[in-house]
DNA sequence: CAATCGTGCGCG
DNA sequence: AAAGCGCGCACGATTG
């Protein structure tokens, strides 16, 4: 049965009205209540609640809140006996954050089937494809378009009703498959921590348009240099004279202009240029130029150019767009559980900011806390490195992280047979690089499921001797081998893998059927599958740590009164917003909070996180 | 004209 | 049988 609660006179064949108290005195004892909310737009800051809707498979209430004050239903949403079904559940939560309203405990469907389907590129985790896959039912999506047009009519208050009532039947469904592959601990972590990123996400983060512009103004000038400068090479250089044209067309302003008409942004044209000035290549990417960078002139300047052009394209006066018009903050949209059960963030990606080069750090400065406060962040050192240490038990990688020395340099020492001391000498199958470097790269691409091809390629020495260094490799870690093989037999034998204790979070491998036919795709199709199988673990755990590290950081903020919002959570970090006052203890809280968080997965290997103390995002 | 694809690159 | 995992974003080229 479906109710109204608005200022309509007579119900409908659809439905009948009903009274505010009539409608919390029959969710008193209702455990849990499906919710949802229709709004004018998707912005929590500019946009606003039209109506909300609270349900059971038996009676759904649309609330009509021009007419009706949220407020009347605080204490129904804060009751913390109660847990909320919803469908995106940090979409309404930041609504109801709007109004001062905390919602207790919530249930996202969402979330559940995004668990239940991780790795399957083709799902759709939407409210429509659940009615239908589990119950059989067909929602029409087809009014939502027009909520904010017709207003609550008698078909939206029906459409309305239709969205919350098939949370409960869903839910029963989605965890007996939760009890059947034991993923009760991960749902409850995804549960408790989309409540955190719906409060990041709405309290957003400063960026200073000043220093933001004065870097955009830096970058734009150096790609502006640089295109001259490569202009110039091609009318020196003979073989490009097909570049140059015959008549400049005369200029009115007296502006200098370019003469040419190449468009350095355009990997076609930058190849064919390349090409017919005697460079063999058949791509225009930063690992191909990096070995021509003495074929032709172009060739270095074309690798500055795509470094300067990215930071115009992607961190210049564009970005600023994100700046949210009412709230003068940039509001990052996380979504929460990628196949591996990392994090992704958009609008922007707070991921991909530079840190490395020499502007990084001064755009980095551009992040900056509210007046009167610091930015307050913890990093963890080396947590996938850790987590290998964890997982393999193997007596080197373990002892290296216990007695808090630098793993790269004992690994470093222990493949080649030399001094410690010696790491940073001169690699002699490539001068260039030094030994150290060869072992971050194995170690690092090992977890990748690297093969000796690619380390050859990477390092540029050849396939052989890249196939001893990992050989060599292996034989002074052997658990750690073991592991990584390990891991690649388990995907390949069972078609998933699992992060590690207690979450245990599941991905699928929907190509493993295949892999183990006679497809001729089988083979790519395991190597994919191996490879996954060897990074997802190691990946996925790193994404559990810092999800138990943000439910434990806003469950202290909150329980012992801190002065403190986080702000960002990028892969191995987390940026917070403290009170000036408070930063000291603060900082030692957090560096306690991140720690004892690791340490619910992490139990034999010493954790170290970098707290830092600062008036801007700094690395 | 918009939608989609391919390439390249920022981060870990 | 291919040969390093996971993303989001911008741009140019292609397609409808």
């Amino acid at each position: 049965m479906r109710y109204f609660i608005g200022n309509k006179m007579i119900g409908s064949e659809h439905y009948k009205l009903a009274t505010v108290q009539e409608c919390l005195e029959y969710f008193k004892d209702i455990e849990e209540p499906e919710l949802d909310t229709e709004t004018t737009g998707l912005c929590c800051h500019v946009d606003n609640l039209l109506c909300i809707q609270i349900g059971t498979p038996d009676r759904q209430y649309v609330i009509d809140t021009g007419v009706i004050d949220v407020q009347v239903f605080k204490p129904l949403l804060e009751d913390p006996t109660k847990t909320f079904l919803l469908q995106n559940a940090k979409f309404d939560i930041k609504f109801f954050m709007k109004h001062g309203i905390h919602i207790s405990n919530v249930y996202d469907t969402m979330l559940v089937e995004c668990l239940l389907t991780a790795g399957d590129e083709n799902r759709s985790v939407s409210l429509a494809t659940q009615c239908k896959n589990y119950l059989g039912v067909d929602l029409d999506k087809t009014i939502r378009a027009n909520i904010q047009i017709e207003g609550l009519t008698d078909r939206v208050i029906v459409y309305s009703a239709e969205d919350v009532r098939y949370l409960t039947p869903i839910k029963a469904i989605q965890m007996e498959k939760v009890k059947e592959l034991q993923l009760e601990e991960v749902v409850k972590l995804e549960n408790d921590v989309v409540k955190v990123f719906a409060d990041m996400e709405f309290h957003g983060v400063l960026v200073d348009q000043k220093v933001w512009l004065d870097v955009a103004d830096t970058t734009e000038k150096g790609v502006e240099s640089l295109t001259k400068e490569l202009d110039k090479i091609v009318e020196t250089d003979p073989k490009l004279i097909r570049y140059v044209p015959d008549v400049v067309q005369g200029n009115l302003f007296g502006f200098e202009e370019r003469k040419l008409n190449i468009n350095w942004g355009s990997n076609n044209q930058k190849l064919n240029i390349l090409r017919d000035a005697g460079v063999k290549l058949d791509s225009v990417g930063d690992p191909v130029l990096q070995k021509l960078k003495s074929a032709h002139p172009l060739v270095p300047v074309l690798i500055n150019l795509s470094k300067q052009a990215k930071l115009v394209s992607s961190f210049g006066r564009d970005f600023l767009k994100h700046v949210n018009k009412k709230t003068g903050r940039i509001h990052p949209n996380y979504w929460q559980i990628l196949h591996t059960g990392r994090i992704s963030v958009k609008e922007p990606n707070v991921n991909q900011i530079p840190s490395k080069g020499e502007l990084a750090t001064i755009i980095r400065s551009a992040f900056i806390p509210r007046k009167g406060y610091k930015i307050v962040g913890g990093d963890y050192s080396g947590m996938e490195l850790r987590i290998i240490a964890e997982f393999s038990k193997d007596p080197l990688w373990v002892k290296a992280f216990a007695e808090g020395g630098d793993l790269h340099s004992i690994l470093c020492a222990a493949t080649f047979g030399i001094p410690i001391e010696d790491v940073k000498k001169p690699f002699p199958e490539k001068p260039t690089v030094k030994y150290r470097d060869v072992q971050k790269t194995i170690n690092f691409g090992l977890a990748y499921g690297m093969s000796k091809f690619k380390l050859a390629d990477t390092m540029q020495i050849p396939v052989d001797k890249a196939d001893e260094i990992i050989k060599k490799f292996f034989s002074v870690v052997p658990k750690v081998e073991g592991f990584l093989n390990g891991l690649g037999n388990l995907g390949k034998q069972r078609g998933f893998i699992r992060t590690g204790r207690p979450f245990r979070r599941i991905r699928f491998f929907p190509q493993w059927k295949e892999s183990m036919s006679q497809s001729p795709r089988a083979g790519k199709l395991a190597g994919e599958i191996e490879r996954r199988s060897k990074n997802s673990p190691i990946q996925g755990t790193n994404g559990d740590v810092i999800k138990v590290a943000l439910v434990m950081t806003h469950k202290a903020i909150k329980e012992e009164g801190w002065p403190v919002k986080i702000l960002l959570s990028v892969y191995d970090e987390l940026q917070t917003e403290c009170k000036e006052t408070h930063c000291e203890a603060w900082k030692d809280r957090l560096d306690e909070l991140m720690i004892e968080a690791a340490e619910v997965v992490i139990k034999n290997t010493p954790i170290v996180v970098d707290c830092a103390i600062s008036d801007y995002w700094q690395k």
